[in-house]
RNA sequence: GCCCCCAUCGUCUAGUGGCCUAGGACACCGCCCUUUCAAGGCGGCGACACGGGUUCGAAUCCCGUUGGGGGCACCA
């Protein structure tokens, strides 16, 4: 049965890359009917922090990654194994795969004379019994590494220092723990970011030393910025959290993310995580860096929103909802909303004219059309408002009546009526709009907008105390 | 400095020696539709990093160069 194990960092947020991987793994248990193991990482972040650990969680539920019992497993030191983490070291030493270590860190650089050149092996032969434990790598030869991502990969063992397994207080390493857990949890796969590899080679050699069989490789590629380089939590934005809250489906992500690195062979891009898990490979994987696109993401969400059923669309949209804006009216106008945006948070701007009490009005968009027969137009539309069918046929025929009057086509025409009622340029189809607004207070921002016109020309441009 | 990885349109990729005058998607541009904006339809622009081999034939195999990335703690 295939275990795999993902090991996330907790730092306060669940970074894209890491939701990658672990869509990976995932995918790879639900094909195979394996196990998912999830076990957080870090130290002093966990300890203090457990909201993150709890966000890690929340995220990876999110789109979908939580095992129906997922096994977890906390930071190594309190994992329980911690006992086997000493046993290991013990055996190791008296195997003679590890020795006892006091060099500081200052005397190796005198010694050796530079930064990069390693630990010289200056206790190897000592027969110290305190101080830190180094492992004892192989003085010649290579260690071959073979990952299913990218193939029969050869270290040259000297250029492996004898690494440090244990701390002069007895505490394991991080590479340590992390090998006797997972041979402990009888991990079979493990599939992670490429920035491991240089270190797979000292994980495999402990694997050997500690009589188990490593376990199968897979290093995926890392995923870049615009300047190729590995997605920073610094410099970018890297939050699955962001996403989520912009109004990302996770469903939509999950597909992007997939696509990062992988896909199913054929032309096919937009696809449910159902028929991805059977198709996927780790040998398919692709071993270059991928650059996160948030333009196609953006993409692939504007398809998955367009894809949902209307009611199910309506109910997406809540968070996105003021508490006291109707959602009966929100339902009348909810399906053209849906060809309209790309994120879920967009649907704000789309409809809030229809609860405020006066549209917000973007001041570009007012400047481009209340000019030229703006003021005529207004003023026209308005008459016939009053007596006019409150369908879009006839609001729209009402219109183009106005229109034809100052030689206007209905392009032209709308746009002083849509700034007026909208408060924008662009939007919801307007006489739907209007119908649904309903007939007095459609009249109103008219005669509003026209306020606002008249005041100005007649205070002859400047009037700062007119209006009222 | 040492070690490792990577290299097809701007981006994600298809391509595993002849189906390649290199296919798709996103982005971009144009046209159509149209009450704005979208959505939708149609079309366009656009790539095998470079140099050597191997072969009848190379985007595909080998070597080198260049470029990019990652790793080298008594951190995780």
């Amino acid at each position: 049965m295939i275990r795999v194990r993902f090991a996330p960092s907790p730092t306060g947020m669940f970074h894209v890359g890491g939701a990658r991987s672990a869509l990976f793994n995932w995918a790879l248990a639900e094909q195979t009917g394996g196990r998912f193991v999830l076990r957080i990482e870090d130290t002093d972040a966990a300890r203090n922090r457990p909201e993150w650990t709890e966000g890690i969680i929340s995220a990876l539920a999110w789109i979908g990654v939580n095992g129906d019992n997922p096994v977890f497993e906390g930071p190594y030191f309190q994992s329980a194994y911690a006992g086997r983490h000493r046993e290991a070291v013990a055996k190791l030493a008296a195997d003679g795969r590890a020795y006892h270590c006091a060099c500081t860190r200052d005397e190796v650089k005198a010694r050796t004379g530079s930064e990069h050149r390693g630990y010289d092996g200056f206790c190897r032969d000592r027969g110290l019994t305190e101080g830190a434990v180094r492992f004892r790598t192989p003085d010649d030869g290579v260690t071959v590494v073979e990952d299913l991502v990218r193939g029969t990969v050869e270290f040259p063992n000297d250029a492996m220092e004898d690494f440090v397994v244990a701390r002069a207080d007895g505490s394991p390493l991080f590479v340590l723990a992390n090998v006797v857990d997972d041979i402990e949890m009888r991990i079979s796969h493990v599939v992670r970011a490429e920035e491991h590899l240089s270190n797979t080679p000292k994980q495999q050699l402990l694997w050997q030393a500690l009589g188990a069989t490593a376990p199968v490789w897979a290093h995926v590629p890392v995923i870049v910025n615009e300047k190729r380089q590995k997605l920073s939590k610094r410099r970018d934005k890297v939050a699955l959290e962001s996403y989520r809250e912009e109004g990302y489906l996770a469903e939509a992500m999950v597909n992007y993310l997939m696509l990062l690195g992988w896909g199913p062979g054929d032309d096919r891009e937009i696809m449910p995580w159902s028929e991805m898990v059977p198709l996927f490979r780790l040998e398919d994987v692709n071993p270059s860096p991928a650059f996160f696109d948030e333009k196609k993401l953006r993409a692939f969400n504007g398809e998955y929103i367009r894809a949902l059923p209307l009611p199910v669309f309506i109910a997406r949209c809540e968070p996105w909802l003021r508490p006291d804006w109707d959602r009966e009216t929100f339902a009348r106008v909810a399906e053209l909303v849906q060809t309209r945006i790309a994120v879920l948070s967009e649907v704000t701007a789309n409809v809030d004219f229809l609860f405020l009490d006066e549209p917000v009005f973007d001041q570009a968009s007012w400047d481009k059309a209340m000019k030229n027969s703006a003021v005529e137009i207004l003023g026209g539309y308005l008459a016939r408002l009053e007596k006019a069918g409150m369908d879009p046929e006839s609001l729209k025929t009402a219109l183009e009546e106005v229109g034809t009057e100052y030689g206007l086509k209905l392009g032209k025409a709308q746009a002083p009526v849509r700034v007026a009622i909208t408060g924008r340029t662009v939007g919801l189809p307007l006489f739907e709009s209007i119908e649904v607004l309903g007939r007095e207070r459609s009249m109103d921002r008219i005669r509003a907008a026209l306020a606002r016109l008249g005041g100005r020309t007649g205070a002859g441009e400047a009037g700062p105390g007119t209006g009222g």
